[in-house]
DNA sequence: ATAATTTGGTTTATAAAATAAACTTGTTTA
DNA sequence: TAAACAAGTTTATTTTATAAACCAAATTAT
């Protein structure tokens, strides 16, 4: 293989976003966590949050169950093996950027 | 240290970018590069590239030097040490996400 | 009891980015 | 000398990210 061409692997736009990226990252680390967990972790505004999660569960990256903890609702979120994949490519797409 | 509060560094949003991260990577590794070389190596739209390019320089991450070779226009890029500290930093957070 | 506050969100509005399309200026080729 | 090409820039359009405003239910204070 020569020179010339593309030596960038494009980055999944769905993965390439600061709150987007916190929010899989953490839940690739645990079973599960809920709305408040996740806010609390990344700092994120509700309505952020909110909205970066209907856009991870909408690609099939995480699957959200709505319920409730006693009489408080909860929103619990769980990583999908289509989400694991898609963060490993990611990963390494990244790294034909990082060197 | 406990468990609570933002574990993610903020990712410093002229280099999570596509586009100018990989012009970033590339310049990294080169003394310097033309608009022309940039463009096939990314295989970004002229009218993009020039955006980004302008970005990178207004930030101070990157020295813009337009002359001519011969007869023709041609504008060289060049990284700078601002430019080289925040291309690491920005990999330093990264890793936050990742692991 | 009921008014005020808090919790756990969603929806909507706004600001910022990314990107492509259209254009410009000059050069080379037919 | 007209058409095509090269190297960009500018402008317009579409997406995104983000915050502000809102809502419903539960809790707390009066």
């Amino acid at each position: 293989m020569n020179d010339t061409g593309k030596n960038f692997q494009p980055l999944d736009p769905l993965l390439h976003s600061e709150l987007r990226l916190a929010v899989m990252s953490i839940l690739l680390g645990v079973p599960e966590a809920d709305f408040v967990f996740l806010k609390a972790q990344t700092g994120a505004t509700s309505g952020n949050l909110s909205v970066q999660i209907d856009k991870l569960q909408q690609a099939g990256y995480i699957e959200v169950e709505k319920g409730f903890k006693g009489k408080v609702p909860q929103t619990l979120c769980r990583i999908t093996d289509h989400g694991r994949d898609a963060f490993s490519a990611y990963v390494e797409a990244l790294k034909s950027y990082i060197r």
